[in-house]
DNA sequence: CGTTCAATTGATCAGCGTCAAACTAGGTGG
DNA sequence: CCACCTAGTTTGACGCTGATCAATTGAACG
């Protein structure tokens, strides 16, 4: 891989406290590729061979069972996936697939198990990885159980206005049917959730967001950090 | 805290590999206390301000919301809970109590980081845990999101019967309010669903559950390791 | 300009929650 | 020892949320 390639991940946290060696043995197995929308990069239940990284477009994390589909997240620039599998050398639990034309770069899992035996920092990088993403699953997970479908769209609207620096007008930047599904509902069920909350000063047209009445729209959703702060 | 009490802990994957000098500072300041049933350990949004070990009785993790409340998890001996919270220096996502008089061991977290940033082998081993931890909620998820109610209770008794051994007789270990609040569901409907699966060969008085048609309840259950293995 | 697929809308229905009441079991005190 | 109390469980009736099915609208793309 060239080195303006790897320059781009090497910011990251899980990567930015190692030694430029390690970084190396990361990276001289890895792959860059670009793939057309709708890849499946990888398959749950397959073997973790490689850590990916989300560097251009977007992935979408997915799961199915018994005919049954549903999203788990959204990946967007930059992001590693798949961390949990590759160091426990165990088969994916989701599988993904790119939702945009995107460049993913791959590295082998041998060799970031080999990194991580070898480089202390590196490990507590991962660490500090794992435990991020574990919190947000339980978070989400309080999400589903604790919230309706109102609610929960309720408050991911707000968490979008928080990511897009509280600006009261913003895009949607995933498709209405996997925003559904990743929210645990059906697409009608979210078009009706959608109309429901025009009196709590939402209005929603294709992609593009208004909230028009923050406070009444609070009111409603009772956003706490406990579930909807990104950074605890 | 004295060796005797200590030693129990020991073992866990969590403290085998570390030198016995860490050891040492990490259970130099713990303390052991005996609780008796419903006594709230930790409460979601406090400071975590120790690592918690269950080491007799059982530990119940919860999470409230707007004046709901849902079960998390049920803990028995012997595990840890809350690393992620210790580790990140990060408020609790979930709260804590006793279920029955249990033993629980508090290392402050405090201690915890300090020999995590000095002891290799025991951030790897964090790194274990958390990963373990994390593709657990993970298939909670899937369970919750992919399959009803009833098709979670179905495996939910598959899980408890490859816990017992493969067992067709065995007790459910805990209330079934509780056990309704795990599954998402209510009582009521618990109470219902366990009804509902008496045709597929499954017979549940009190906390006994005996499995009369294994292969009818699979044949609606459907379990699948990228959800119902524990290990994986 | 037609094809295609997502989004919407309406009608209907099932699953599940809510409320209320009856039942049970374990523990307490007369 | 038995009556009673309490709390969990079960049962029934009812209603709401959200899923399903079907049809229409709308938008992107060749």
């Amino acid at each position: 891989m060239r080195p303006s390639q790897t320059s781009e991940i090497r910011k990251l946290d899980l990567f930015r406290d190692m030694s430029e060696e390690n970084f190396l043995i990361l990276t001289r197995g890895a792959y860059v590729q670009t793939f057309p929308p709708q890849v499946e990069l990888i398959s749950e239940g397959d073997a973790a061979d490689f850590l990916h990284i989300v560097v251009a477009g977007g992935v979408e994390l997915f799961a199915g069972w018994n005919g049954r589909e549903t999203s788990m997240a959204t990946l967007r620039p930059i992001s590693t996936f798949i961390l949990a599998a590759t160091i426990r050398d165990a088969p994916y639990l989701m599988s993904a697939r790119t939702i945009e034309k995107s460049r993913v770069i791959l590295l082998p899992s041998y060799d970031v198990r080999e990194v991580f035996d070898n480089d202390n920092d590196f490990a507590r990088a991962v660490v500090a990885e794992l435990a991020q993403c574990y919190r947000a699953v339980v978070k989400n997970t309080k999400d589903m159980k604790l919230r309706t479908s109102l609610e929960r769209l309720a408050n991911y609207l707000l968490r979008c206005r928080a990511k897009n620096e509280d600006a009261d007008e913003f895009e949607l930047n995933m498709e209405k049917r996997r925003l559904a599904s990743y929210l645990g509902m059906t697409p009608e069920n979210l078009s009706r959730a959608i109309k429901a909350l025009r009196p709590y000063g939402v209005e929603v047209e294709a992609t593009a967001v208004r909230i028009t009445n923050l406070s009444d729209l609070e009111k409603l959703a009772k956003p706490t950090p406990l579930i909807d702060d990104k950074s605890l």
